[in-house]
DNA sequence: CGCAAACAGTGGCATATGCCACTAATTGAA
DNA sequence: TTCAATTAGTGGCATATGCCACTGTTTGCG
């Protein structure tokens, strides 16, 4: 064998996670590339498009993400004209997104060349065990990791 | 029930596995946080430990990691001295990399954070899931997606 | 009503990662 | 030997993510 580099770190579960990560994620952006948007933001559109106006955290909590990295994140897309926010006029604490036309069209767009990726991915290892990888994948994100704070 | 806030982009195998990672990673972040590193850290740290005063280039490869990428992220560790850098002899290309002294008690000291992470983890998922998922996780970072060059 | 606690975001700072252009060293011919 | 092609890293720039300290809003008492 010639690629057996360094074995090792495949033992913890992070590390195997973040490096198969990165793996699939190159791939994926490099197909959805053509569209001018990163694999996390057709992503992230098409997070905003599937809700309805959905409000920051409301998002932020379907992607299991910090609330100030989905508001970072958003900013680049913000600048680009592919999304726009405006405060709810209900509760002015929250500040709700959603597409602009030229975001819908982008989205169109990118979901085109994500389907690719998609099935490419699929036909090399099997829709049966993506979509076990998937689920798998789910309840891990859906974990409960005991109590942070304290409990008094 | 009561939490299903956004359903969606389940179907998104990147997209997904991003989430899962974000989440595990917080998680093995919390835990290792006590030694001041991030799991990443102890991670690289620990790729470094078990190779031979490994070139760059090797790590890189090993963790399916871009080799700039893998400059940055070595950065911080160098500047709190866990970890130095020198020029192969034998070829002056290459870098290899080593712990200091301080890096291993400090390698030391996360693992063993680290174990507290790893077995909360298999407890929840169970210890063969957690295998056969990293073995999954595995197999995506070793795939082969097409030639991104041409083939003249 | 009035104010403290809880909630939703923002901004700043730091790490994690990638791509690209560029430099330094080697290698492989001609 | 000499020079083009290849290899290994670096630096700059941009996105991805997190944590923390703060600000503006609401909500819930007393």
């Amino acid at each position: 064998m010639s690629k057996d580099t360094l074995p090792g770190l495949t033992l913890c579960n992070n590390a195997v996670l973040r490096r198969a990560t990165r793996k699939l994620g190159q791939f994926y952006d490099d197909v959805v590339a053509p569209s001018g948007l990163k694999a996390t933001q057709q992503g992230l559109l098409y997070q905003i498009h599937i809700g309805d106006e959905p409000a920051m955290g409301a998002i932020a909590a379907a992607l299991v993400m910090d609330l100030s990295a989905l508001g970072h994140t958003l900013k680049p897309l913000i600048r680009d004209g592919y999304v726009e926010t405006f405060t709810d006029p209900d509760d002015r604490r929250i500040k709700r997104v959603r597409l602009t036309p030229q975001g819908s069209v982008k989205l169109d767009e990118a979901m085109k060349l994500w389907r690719v990726a998609q099935q490419r991915f699929e036909d090399m290892v099997g829709k049966e065990q993506a979509a076990m990888l998937r689920a798998a994948l789910d309840d891990i994100a859906a974990l409960d990791f005991g109590i942070p704070p304290a409990a008094p």
